[in-house]
RNA sequence: GUGGUUGUAGCUCAGUCGGUUAGAGCGCCUGGUUGUGGCCCAGGAGGUCGGGGGUUCGAGUCCCCUCAUCCACCCCA
């Protein structure tokens, strides 16, 4: 116990369970990159404003939830929250020329500082995906496709895609005014958040959770109601090219989302699966248009993030306990301090053709070092003894099958590297 | 930020109404005659009972504070 614990809502990561993370990102380079999306690495801190004019300064996330700080040479620091604003920021870098399209897949931990809960770490992963450049409904639904794509590929379909538009910005301004008329007669039964969102951010009001504010809200008229007559037709044809598709949707009426750049088309997965606790959405995104310092114009994207930690819950996998060490396909036995240097030797030869070797380093009982050799799951024990070197031999045991032959020290290495049988390339280490 | 929950061995946990040397299972180590794993048997190591303060003759147990955990609210991935 005492200090030695991770920071409150981060935590470490043990193999076999480090390799499984592994394997969920590599699963989503494959599928994405059936799509055209190719990693983009961008750094986990940013200027501070890159999130605040990004992500909108009257959001929960830029208020409240940002880890933010002042380094030496007295600039506002932040470590990402989420992963958009900074791609986006580096593309505008980048240049993107007008009807130009990039297409970015990217991985890796975001911070917030909230109350840890089940599924909701300070350190969290995500896994996301921007198409930036271009505005087409098509798109928008292809992004959805690829997103179950990948859920259906790590082992997930308990899970239900909720959609809804929220228009452009000159939607939302008409929207606001006959959303806060709605609102209004009702203020003093509101919360008190509420009461202040009236006026600051009335689509807040509409995710609210309060009881009080849920009643008027289920009255709200829906969003797309209020939404001019193109952008509904735009939804229309992202709801029909997910049809074309064969993709099942829900269309939630007042999901809106807690991030200012949103445009038209949002969306977000919830799971079913009992495994999830409260936090159930392990997918949300949409189409956007952010605007970060430095670039002319806002920019234009879809896109959506994956939570790694809920996709780990939706699968579970039983917590398996470390061993300690990785997987081994060897173990070397030593007897005696003659045999030490053959042993020392013949294990760099076997590693140098691939394969993964433990050897003996205290010098204890050979029963001792048959027990780890059982323990540590090798395939085959190597055991070098006195008898073996005055033979010019080395013994190898198949621990499977309790079976045990004597072969030539010379040929001790290929032949046992032919015997496992290099399945797996040199750099597949998971 | 607000509520509640739990903190005892490496891990999972038991520990009665406060009572003297704090337990189990698993794991680990060593043995069970010569150089052979798993099963079985015997033995061993390993604990500031999260930390601090208080009450008491006496605290793992009761009280206060603190730290951490987990969960819910909230928010989102």
């Amino acid at each position: 116990m005492g200090k030695l614990e991770p920071l409150p809502g981060t935590s470490d990561l043990w193999h076999p369970e480090a390799a499984e993370w592994v394997r969920l990102e590599n699963t989503a380079r494959r599928v994405m990159g059936l799509y055209g999306y190719a990693e983009l690495r961008t750094p986990i801190i940013e200027r501070t404003d890159v999130f605040v004019r990004g992500i909108g300064s009257d959001t929960e996330v830029v208020q409240k939830e940002m880890y933010t700080f002042t380094d030496r040479g007295d600039r506002s620091l932040t470590l990402r929250p989420e992963g958009t604003a900074g791609v986006m920021r580096a593309i505008a870098n980048q240049g993107v020329g007008e009807g130009e399209e990039k297409r970015v897949f990217y991985c890796g931990p975001m911070f917030r500082g909230e109350r840890p809960a089940a599924g909701r770490k300070r350190q969290f992963h995500q896994i996301g995906v921007e198409a930036v450049g271009k505005l087409t409904p098509l798109l928008d639904a292809e992004s959805m496709v690829m997103l179950f794509d990948y859920l259906r590929a790590v082992g997930i379909d308990d899970f239900r895609l909720l959609l809804n538009s929220r228009g452009t910005r000159e939607d939302r301004q008409d929207a606001s005014r006959t959303l806060q008329e709605h609102f209004r007669p009702h203020v003093e039964e509101m919360c008190e958040d509420c009461r202040r969102r009236l006026d600051s951010n009335v689509w807040r009001i509409l995710d609210c959770k309060v009881e009080a504010c849920r009643g008027f809200v289920a009255q709200a008229p829906p969003i797309v109601d209020l939404l001019s007559e193109t952008s509904r037709a735009y939804f229309g044809q992202v709801q029909r090219a997910l049809d074309a598709f064969g993709i099942a949707y829900e269309v939630a009426p007042h999901l809106v989302r807690g991030l200012d750049y949103y445009e038209h088309t949002v969306f977000e997965v919830v799971s079913d699966s009992p495994h999830l606790g409260a936090q159930n959405a392990l997918a949300g995104g949409g189409r956007y248009l952010i605007e970060l310092p430095g670039s002319r114009k806002p920019i234009p994207g879809v896109g959506f993030a994956l939570g790694m930690e809920r996709l780990m819950m939706a699968r579970h996998r039983p917590r398996q306990e470390s061993p300690g060490h990785g997987p081994v396909d060897v173990f070397i036995a030593i007897l005696g301090d003659q045999a030490e240097v053959c042993a020392l030797q013949l294990s760099r030869e076997l590693r140098a053709r691939q394969v993964r070797v433990l050897c003996e380093t205290e010098g204890r009982s050979i029963k001792a070092q048959m027990r780890t050799a059982d323990k540590c799951g090798a395939e085959l024990a190597v055991i070098v003894g006195g008898e073996e070197l005055a033979a010019g031999q080395v013994t190898v045991k198949y621990m499977r099958e309790s079976r045990q032959e004597q072969i030539d020290r010379e040929h001790a290495a290929p032949s046992i590297a032919a015997t496992l049988g290099r399945k797996e390339d040199p750099e597949g280490m998971y």
